[in-house]
RNA sequence: GGGAGCUUAGCUCAGCUGGUUCAGAGCAUCGCCCUUACAAGGCGAGGGUCACUGGUUCGAACCCAGUAGCUCCCA
């Protein structure tokens, strides 16, 4: 059968991943093996694939698969995110289209569309996942809005409330205008933005009409609502205005001048216009004065009727004609043009609004705590390490966590509330009803209403790695047990907050590892689940980096700079694209994306499949005798290939998976490719390879199978096509279960021995080189040992991988031959034509000069007093050896100059 | 405004406890080669004042201080 030169990844990916689906190779049940496991971040359900996905996902397979092989019972358990705003958003854009409006729906009718959109959009992410052959455990799948996990929302939030560590308020939220709902303080993204700030004059009641102050501001829209004029205290320049009060423009309404050191004295005029119904700073101003306060801004952004003034007007909008306004009164000053930053929100990309506004609030200082606590005490560990700071600055600045979102897609905040104004937190309508006549005898069901809210998303998954075992529906099942703590996150650090902290602080709450406390709590009938192996969710959190494209912005579809990861594998092939991505992405670093990284991928499988096309390609002699040459070829990769596989184990543990893969890559290709099949790769006589002996083919399937294994976890789909090419194998016997080799220590000798070896062969090719040699004209090679032992054994592979017609022992000069000096040795290459004896006693002068300048450096070390006084003696010891050395060189060389004159 | 981090070859990054000629890797670049595994390849070559300025030290890419630039987080 004739093989292809190239591989093709198309004929191999689905057939693999099929092949291992049918194995159930990736389903993972509680047995007598250590656990592996690891919880993917769910991806939003309606979402399609996007690089960071790729990143994220591929750093995962790799981590399990080879745990998997390691003997772990690796669990990879997938699953998808309701996103409540992001849904919700795509299903009111998409109702749009049809020319529905939200508000014209009820909530069941909205929910039935949204659900549709689900069912029908929701899985195409995961089976993306199969492409870039994710081995998650599918029968695992979860969703964060199926019943259980939302049963589990739900009684977190009652036993979180029933603790006291939930409340409802009014509170100054971050307001999304588009979205209509409230957002988290880690939802808002500040920008810089270029603004103007304007200088905008208050009338003095009761004064000279021509007595004013000014104030500087960025938001004149917000005038409407000012309900007092603050500086400070220390200010001379407003100290006259003590007790008096201003005229508000254009409404003209008298509001106070307060006095408050908050007021930085820098900033535009030194006063203030406060406006506490829409900035936070105002509003805690507003709250310390016991100022009024007058919400203007609508939910929709919009002026209210409480404005008076531009009522249903975008605030925008208004800031540009309420200037001009101001300006044709006479009342602007000047304007300024400044940048400030802005809070946008994560979802929707609309200005944040401060608004004030009834929320569920989630209490975090003291819940917060264990989280902070056993990050920074190692319990858990965050890779790379630096964002533990960021972390910690983090956590001991936590604010209350705003519960509560205005929508529809989500779990809906299990509150019932009367006609009368009470409220009560419990799972049924039913249970809403008897608590609420506890106060309000006369109630009737009709009456009793749920709180029309949804919880925020992260609500719901920071619960993920103790709900998709069912911890919470099955406190004692095998799953919860087996499973968690489960071992690796990998996520993007832009979710620290959002998510990982969050999942740590659930662990913490929910999960008692001590057994005794576990009965006490369930006597005070808490909720909390009984793990003997730790509350903790994760032990390593991996911090990939952000894709970027080329110019350094963040891949988005709105930016349309995000290649589709589909057509990449397509163009690539799945390992291809999965090396080139992590080969430049180590922990933490952005990762300038590149297609010619793909193609770096793509190139090293078709160098790994050529290699196996070679390999396939000899004809064993079974009685052949093993050459001296391919004897110690053998014994040469042997020990290279341990002294590899150490590195990668250690790379792999510290959770260096970029330079984990590519000392993998070196192993492939130049130490096995390039170096061991060109020193065993039998002779070509009369236009036929020679046989090979079986002693070195069976060492040299060996070292593939090994490499294959090592390959694996990066390149799934090749290596396991080729595994089954390469020898008769039992269905079952797949790469993926096959056992990661086992590092013994290896032969360092020969490998020191080697590196002379090499030395030796790359000097003879650069002779050929530059003297343009073909590299079809066999060479003479002599060599002249100067100290040591002479050592034959690797005589062959010079001879072989130098193509030389003879290698020969000299105990003199060889004349009118090129050479090179060694450490050890002096070796000359005799040519057909004339050797330019100027341009060789340049070469030679310039290694003399360079030597000499080394032997100097090392002499003034070593007469260096202070130095031998304070060096280690190694140090001291290796110094003197360098000198000897290199004096032997230089030596060798000047002789070799005189001989040339 | 507060905090954290970064700056090493054209690009992306290693460089541990200061000590080998320690200045490295991959990619890219430049030569030569279509040599029966692979041109998606082979062989070879060039390329860096380790951001800058001082300091500590026998010795600094590495430790310290300052300066500049960049990034991120928080307000």
């Amino acid at each position: 059968m004739e093989i292809p030169k190239t591989y093709d990844p198309k004929i191999t990916e689905d057939k693999w991943y099929a092949h291992w689906q049918k194995h159930k190779f990736f389903k993972s049940t509680p047995d007598k093996r250590e656990p592996y496991t690891i919880v993917i971040p769910p991806p939003n359900v309606t979402g399609v694939l996007h690089m960071g996905h790729m990143l994220n996902n591929t750093i995962q397979d790799v981590l399990i698969r080879m745990k998997r092989m390691q003997g772990y019972n690796a669990c990879w358990v997938p699953g998808t995110d309701h996103a409540s705003i992001a849904t919700e958003a795509k299903v009111v854009a998409l109702l749009k289209e049809k020319g529905i409006k939200k508000s014209d729906l009820t909530r069941e009718e909205f929910l039935k569309y949204a659900w549709e959109w689900k069912d029908k959009y929701g899985g195409i992410i995961l089976k993306q996942l199969e492409k870039l052959g994710a081995s998650c455990d599918w029968d695992r799948t979860r969703f964060t809005m199926e019943d259980d996990l939302s049963e589990a929302v739900i009684d977190v939030f009652i036993d979180l409330h029933a603790k006291g560590q939930i409340y409802r308020g009014v509170r100054m939220v971050n307001w999304d205008p588009q979205g209509l709902t409230a957002v988290s303080d880690e939802e808002v993204i500040h920008k810089e933005v270029n603004s103007k700030l304007y200088y905008v004059k208050y009338k003095i009641e009761n004064s000279e009409p021509t007595e004013y102050i000014t104030i500087a501001t960025t938001r004149p829209e917000t005038i409407l609502g000012d309900t007092a004029i603050c500086v400070h205290p220390e200010d001379e320049r407003y100290k006259h205005l003590k007790g008096k009060r201003v005229l508000v423009p254009i409404i003209n309404r008298s509001v106070p001048v307060i006095f408050d050191d908050y007021i930085d004295i820098e900033f535009g005029t030194g006063a203030l216009k406060v406006t506490p119904a829409h900035d936070i700073n105002d509003y805690n101003l507003g709250v310390k004065h016991g100022l009024e306060v007058i919400d203007t801004i609508a939910a929709d952004g919009k002026m209210s009727e409480a404005a008076q003034f531009y009522v249903g007007e975008d605030r925008f909008a208004v800031r540009k004609k309420i200037a001009k306004d101001l300006d044709e009164m006479g009342l602007i000053v000047k304007v300024e043009d400044i940048k400030n930053k802005v809070g946008y929100s994560e979802r929707t990309d609309a200005v944040i609004e401060p608004k004030l506004s009834m929320q569920w609030f989630l209490k975090m200082d003291t819940i917060s705590k264990p989280a902070l606590e056993n990050v920074l005490n190692g319990e858990i560990k965050l890779i790379p390490e630096k964002f533990t700071n960021t972390y910690k600055h983090w956590m001991e600045n936590v604010h209350d966590w705003c519960i509560s979102r205005q929508l529809w897609w989500g779990q809906q905040i299990p509150a019932w509330y009367d006609n009368k104004g009470n409220t009560v937190v419990c799972k049924t309508k039913e249970e809403a009803l008897i608590k609420l006549r506890v106060k309000n005898l006369e109630l009737r069901v009709e009456d009793v209403k749920q709180d029309e809210d949804v919880l925020d998303t992260w609500f719901s998954s920071w619960l993920w790695p103790i709900s998709v075992f069912d911890g919470f529906k099955n406190p004692d099942g095998e799953d919860i047990r087996y499973y968690y703590p489960t071992n690796d996150l990998v996520t993007a650090p832009e979710i620290l907050f959002f998510w990982v902290a969050r999942m740590i602080i659930a662990g913490y709450e929910f999960i008692t590892p001590d057994e005794k406390e576990h009965q006490r709590k369930i006597s005070k009938k808490e909720l909390s689940i009984y793990n003997p192996k730790g509350a903790k969710p994760f032990t390593n959190v991996y911090l990939t980096g952000i894709v970027r494209d080329k110019q350094g912005r963040k891949m988005s579809k709105s930016l349309g700079n995000s290649p589709d990861p589909i057509e990449l594998i397509e163009k690539y092939g799945a390992d291809g694209v999965r090396v080139g991505m992590l080969l430049c992405s180590p922990a933490g670093n952005d990762l300038p994306f590149d297609e010619s990284m793909c193609e770096q991928g793509r190139n090293f499988s078709n160098k790994i499949w050529n290699a196996f096309r070679l390999i396939n390609g000899w004809e064993v002699n079974p009685d052949g005798k093993q050459s001296e040459a391919s004897k110690i070829s053998v014994e040469w990769f042997d020990a290279k290939f341990n002294e590899q596989l150490n590195l990668i184990n250690d790379l792999y543990s510290k959770y260096r998976m970029s330079e984990a893969l590519m000392t993998t890559y070196k192993l492939v290709w130049d130490d096995f490719c390039a170096w061991y099949l060109e020193m065993i790769k039998p002779e070509f006589v009369d236009g036929k390879s020679l046989p090979i002996d079986k002693a070195t083919y069976d060492a040299t399937i060996i070292f593939f199978e090994k490499i294959l294994k090592v390959l694996h976890p990066f390149m799934p789909f090749i290596t396991e096509e080729i595994w089954h090419l390469i020898a008769e194998r039992k269905e079952k016997d797949c790469i993926i279960v096959a056992e990661w080799p086992i590092a013994v220590k290896e032969n360092t000798a020969i490998l020191k021995d080697f590196e002379v070896v090499m030395e030796v062969i790359s000097n003879i090719r650069t002779i050929r080189k530059q003297k343009n040699i073909s590299p079809k004209e066999k060479l003479k090679v002599f060599e002249k040992v100067n100290q040591g032992e002479i050592i034959k054994s690797y005589d062959g592979i010079i001879i072989k991988l130098c193509n030389l017609s003879s290698f020969e022992y000299v105990n003199q000069k060889v004349d009118g031959a090129l050479s090179f000096v060694l450490k050890h040795a002096e070796f000359y290459v005799p040519i057909s034509q004339n050797i330019d004896i100027e341009v060789e006693k340049e070469r030679l002068a310039k290694d003399l000069e360079y030597n000499k300048g080394f032997l100097k450096s090392v002499e003034i070390k070593l007469s260096n007093e202070k130095f031998v006084a304070n060096a280690k003696p190694e140090m001291i010891a290796n110094e003197k050896k360098k000198q000897a050395d290199a004096e032997a060189k230089i030596k060798a060389i000047e002789e070799q100059l005189m001989s040339l004159s």
